[in-house]
Order: structure tokens, then sequence, then C-alpha cells
DNA sequence: CCCACGACCTGTGGGC
DNA sequence: TGCCCACAGGTCGTGG
């Protein structure tokens, strides 16, 4: 489900339960996510205390002080709630289910700051990992990843090198995580409408003024996005049931065949299939 | 290497 | 109202 923006606001969620927190209880409910959990999985987290909770693309990273990181990745689906111990079951909520009662609540958690913590995954694309931190940059998950979106390494010269000699559309190649990691459908079309390219377009065929063009454009959407919680789509919510709102300044994502909203523009926005998944994009002011 | 496609899994919304 | 199909925010493996 979530792209960058989605799990950064999940994280800056988490973090105020479970930065310097214990973990007194862990509990995975089920075998397997996408991927088996670890070995030994809870036990290992039982009793650690979580030094931090970072972001690394679309991945949540939290440090402990046993010398492993926990790792998660949501998948399409997966959330985090948190609630107070011995909350009443957060009545009116937008999740309000009682975890325990909700055959999607796959992981359990308590700290020692009184914070029930619940992973949820309908689909279970997500996964978890516990990867020893000094080897956390040369692990598969994270040893090929592009620079962030919004750190200093994404360029127009950064993607002008990794796009040479492509004839892939710029779409796809943007979804490519190992060319700029924490972006997803929903961010590469609406970058790639604010920036004036077509989605089609061959990656290799992209103006070095053009992807500068579109840097900026991957910055602001996602830096708004941030601002305004993420988007909701069916279910995401921040990790207190919180709806994010940015899907309210969607200009293309979901919009097929409405007025093209760039001003001065005629154009009526599509819906195309690149690589199995849809694309959103004005034909007339995307060339 | 490059690329398109199916697979993974469940839920939901729209059309009939 | 009810059923069925298409599609969903992500990745991974396969095969051409």
């Amino acid at each position: 489900m979530p792209e960058l923006p989605e799990v950064e606001t999940v994280r800056r969620g988490l973090q105020p339960a479970l930065e310097s927190a214990r973990l007194t209880s862990v509990e995975a409910r089920r075998p397997d996510l996408r991927f088996p959990f670890p070995e030994r999985f809870a036990e290992r987290l039982t009793g650690a205390r979580v030094e931090a909770v970072e972001r690394r693309a679309k991945y949540l990273l939290m440090p402990l002080d046993t010398g492993e990181t926990w790792v998660t990745h949501l998948g399409m689906t997966g959330r985090f709630s948190i609630e107070r111990r011995g909350d009443a079951e957060a009545p009116g909520r937008f999740h309000n289910a009682a975890p325990a009662e909700d055959r999607h609540a796959h992981v359990l958690l308590e700290t020692d700051g009184g914070a029930r913590v619940t992973f949820f995954d309908a689909r279970r694309f997500g996964y978890m990992g516990l990867i020893a931190t000094a080897k956390l940059q040369a692990h598969p998950w994270f040893a090929g990843l592009g620079p962030e979106p919004l750190g200093p390494e994404f360029t127009a010269a950064h993607l002008l090198r990794r796009f040479a000699g492509r004839a892939r559309a710029v779409k796809p190649l943007l979804l490519d995580q190992r060319i700029v990691a924490g972006l997803g459908n929903i961010y590469v079309s609406e970058a790639l409408h604010r920036a004036g390219i077509d989605p089609r377009a061959a990656g290799g065929s992209v103006t070095p003024v053009r992807l500068k063009r579109l840097v900026e454009a991957v910055r602001a959407v996602l830096e708004e996005a941030i601002q305004a919680g993420g988007s909701t789509l069916r279910d995401f919510s921040n990790a207190k049931g919180e709806l994010g709102y940015f899907q309210h300044r969607f200009r293309v994502y979901d919009r097929a065949n409405a007025a093209c909203p760039k001003p001065r523009c005629r154009g009526v926005t599509r819906r195309i299939v690149q690589g199995g998944r849809s694309t959103f994009y004005c034909p007339v002011c995307q060339r």
C-alpha cells in the first residue's frame, strides 16, 4: 500500500510509543507474512529496547539494543495501530475492532511504557526481518537500493546516468527502487504530471532540463504528501487511526476522464496500463 | 542485461 | 439485493 509519504507518516506515529521503549511482550500469531518470520522472532524482540524509529525507502527500521534491527515492510496493506494498555477498544476510531479479534492482526507487542502496538496486514504482502545492525547496509533488502528521493543524491545528474540508454518508459523506471527508492504508483504519476513529462517517454530520451523539473516535482509532491499525513485510499491510516488527506490533492491519480487540473490546459486525463499497473496522465500537457 | 507478465493474498466497489 | 469480475498503495521470480 504505502509509498514513502505513508511510511514516513507511520514512522512518525510509532516514534513516541516505541523509541526508547522496551518490548515487554511480543507475539507473532502466524508463521509468516509474505516471507516466514525470522527464527525465534518473538523471543529475539522480547526484552529488547528500541533505540530509534527510522525509515529507509519504504522500510521501517528499528535498531535495538541487542545489536539487531527490526525491519518492517508494509507491502500493500500493512499498518500499525497503537493503544494505551487498558484503553477501551478505541470506540469511534477508524479502526475499531479489538486487535486480538481481528483475523489480520498478525503481530501484537507491548512496551514498558504502557503502549500496545499491533501490526495488521490483510493481504500479507508485508514482511519483517531481524538483521544484525552492523550488516544492515549489506543485506539484500538494502544493498541495491537507490538514493532517497528527498536526499542530496537524488539529482538530475543521477537520473541522467541511470536512464542513459534505457528504452523503457520513464514511469516504470521511476518505480524501480534501484534507481530511486521510495516512489510508488501514485506519486510517480503525480510527479510526471507536475513535471509535464509523458509517462511513456523512453527514459533515455528525457532531456536534462526535464529531468531537473522531474526531480523538483518528485520532491515537492512527496513533501506535500508527508505534510498532509499521506494518502488514504482504501485503508491507510497512521498509527493513531487518523486518515491522511493527500488523496484530495491528487491531480491525475485515479482521475481518469477528468479535466486536467493544470491551469490553461484543455486536456482530459487518461488511464493507461504500463507493466501491468495503472498510469494516469494528461496527453495534452505531458509530452 | 532488459523487459513484460504472472504470482502472491484479501477486500471492495462497480456493473449487471 | 446479490453475484462476479476487475482492480488495489509492492515486490519477486520466470521466461522470452
